[in-house]
RNA sequence: GCGCCUGUAGCUCAAUCGGAUAGAGCAACGGAUUUCUAAUCCGUAGGUUGCAGGUUCGAUUCCUGCCAGGCGCGCCA
């Protein structure tokens, strides 16, 4: 039993309580507090007298040394030998699966970034796939069997007209695609008549006709791989990738129109399009329609949507949509509910925005992810140049997609952030800061040439910043717990950050090499500790460790 | 117009389902290196948590109204 269950488990019995909230007080009134406000009406007394009682019952144990009532708080100072060599012992034992649950293994499917295939990616997309990765990631270590799925977007009108553009080109790169599709879509504003053929292509392509399919996909494998490329680069990958064009040739999109009509919620509207009423779904829009096709029955994306999220399957699965998804997500749900089908636990995150005004890809204001992963290694060799001869290419891409994915999954989702280039920052709160911290350790561990010895005095730890250093290894649970239920990165990311400042006051006012051979012993144990929390922190914000900087 | 999200220090962000004195970083200023990496540390300054009410022992957090920004509201995806 940890001091934490046995503080929980001696409250239980004395007040009755069948959940104990415990908090962590402010720096120095103890390490864990109970508030006593939700005794005051139970008990009918303020909640300054509740916790002066329930001082004077509270029996110190081995693990609890004295509970102090401190105003309306009940503060417990528990026995930090036992504490630290509790801990330690356990992350050394657990090495990097220290933090994680024990549970049996759960399927679920995440699927994440699932990006048009329209040109190379901007900032904004990124957001979506690192909240994405990060999920995955956190999952993973969690011990769930995760299966990671990119839905292709390569059928539909943004398609076309991008097939269109590139009608009369010889040879197309990725690079050529963003002018293209800029170009197409100003031409077709221009002349609205062009429009007329890019539904002609989508008629065409419906109906099988190999030669359209053929350009379709021509286009479609060139950006999905330039696309594809750049996250690997992240280090972001896929276990699958579904063509929202396959369920159109299997039929399962014309199958799911039967089974709406089963339901009597289907009709053609005036203009012959398939449309689904949603009246009863208590959605909040004036008119509550799913447009299913368009007038010459070529589907519409809700349609196919349906179609792929009956295929998945899966009995959970978590999706990463930007808000522009909210209500569509929404009907979507209803459409599954309809149909008796599972529908996925969405995560929304909002859009990137810029000095300048919007993002859009169409009007070409935007900024790339490739190009800020490029200023960011660009900083990075010069940081390193500072310090070092030569630049070790692999560490300065840890180093910059260390900083940009930090930077990012830093944001809570539902903010808008507005992007700016003097964001990248490799000092205070960010990625390098925190594997700084691993490097110094690392560059210890080196220069120790020992193994790390856990058969230590662990009531050697006793300052300040030993203590605090254990306290905080010993929350890590709590906060992937947490983590976990919101699936927000800011938990983790705050978390890893102050556990790395902890690190840095105590490596400036407890050296270790200089140490007598106790404590010597001791503090290596701690802080090669401190460096596996930090790495199993990182490595499920997916970034990664250096052995200098 | 209606619905959802956001608003915290000059700037960028935190604040673990309502808790103790709202915390960091950047920028500014002042300090620390004969020392295990100065991508570091210490200090100073910086706040009516958008505004106005309300709920309660207690509100950045919950409720109402207003203001500002974002997103959405039938043949885009």
């Amino acid at each position: 039993m940890n001091p934490r269950e046995e503080i929980i488990k001696q409250l239980k019995k004395i007040t009755n309580l069948k959940e104990i909230n415990l908090e962590i007080p402010p720096e120095g009134l103890g390490d864990y507090a109970f508030p006593c406000f939700v005794l005051a009406k139970t008990f009918k007394k303020s909640p300054i007298q509740i916790a002066q009682d329930l001082a004077g019952k509270i029996k110190p144990t081995k693990l609890i040394e004295k509970a102090e009532a401190k105003g309306p708080y009940l503060n417990f100072f528990v026995n930090k030998t036992i504490i630290a060599e509790d801990i330690l012992r356990k992350i050394i034992k657990e090495k990097n699966k220290f933090g994680s649950r024990k549970h049996k293994k759960e399927k679920i499917l995440v699927e994440h970034t699932s990006i048009n295939p329209n040109a190379s990616p901007h900032i904004g997309r990124a957001r979506n796939a690192l909240l994405g990765d990060f999920i995955v990631r956190l999952l993973r270590f969690q011990g769930y069997d995760i299966e990671t799925h990119y839905f292709v977007n390569d059928i539909g009108k943004q398609i076309a007209m991008l097939v269109l553009g590139a009608e009369d080109k010889q040879k197309i790169t990725f690079n050529d695609l963003l002018n293209l599709y800029i170009k197409i879509n100003e031409k077709i504003e221009k002349t609205p008549e062009l429009e007329q053929k890019v539904f002609e292509l989508l008629k065409k392509l419906e109906e099988g006709d190999e030669k359209t399919k053929k350009r379709f996909r021509d286009i479609v494998d060139i950006c999905v791989k330039g696309q594809v490329k750049i996250f690997r680069e992240l280090d972001i990958k896929y276990d699958k990738f579904d063509y929202e064009s396959d369920y159109l040739w299997t039929k399962k999109t014309v199958q799911v129109l039967k089974e709406l009509e089963k339901t009597g919620k289907l009709f053609m509207d005036e203009e012959e399009r398939y449309v689904l009423d949603q009246k009863d779904s208590n959605l909040p829009m004036e008119s509550p329609f799913l447009v299913l096709t368009r007038a010459d029955k070529t589907s519409l994306y809700p349609l196919r949507d349906l179609a792929y999220h009956i295929d998945k399957k899966k009995s959970k699965s978590i999706i990463v949509l930007g808000e522009d998804q909210k209500l569509y997500f929404q009907q979507l749900k209803a459409a599954l509910t309809l149909l008796g089908k599972p529908s996925p636990q969405p995560v929304f995150y909002s859009f990137v925005l810029l000095e300048t005004g919007k993002m859009s890809t169409r009007k070409g204001n935007l900024v790339l992810l490739e190009d800020f992963m490029k200023e960011a290694l660009q900083k990075a060799r010069e940081e390193i140049k500072q310090r070092h001869n030569n630049i070790d290419d692999k560490d300065a891409k840890k180093i910059a997609y260390g900083a940009i994915k930090y930077s990012i999954l830093k944001v809570t989702p539902e903010r808008n952030v507005t992007f700016s280039w003097k964001a990248l920052q490799f000092e205070g709160d960010t990625g390098p800061y925190i594997q700084y911290a691993c490097a110094r350790i690392n560059s210890i561990l080196r220069k120790y040439e020992k193994e790390i010895d856990e058969k230590i005095d662990f009531s050697l730890l006793k300052t300040d910043e030993e203590n605090n250093l254990i306290k905080l290894l010993s929350n890590f649970s709590e906060i992937i717990k947490e983590s976990q239920r919101t699936l927000k990165p800011t938990i983790i990311i705050n978390y890893i950050y102050n556990l790395a400042q902890g690190f840095s006051n105590f490596y400036i006012k407890c050296p270790i090499l200089k140490a007598d051979e106790g404590l010597q012993k001791a503090r290596m144990l701690l802080a090669s500790c401190v460096k596996q929390v930090l790495e199993n922190g990182l490595s499920i914000l997916g970034i990664e460790t250096l052995e200098k900087m």
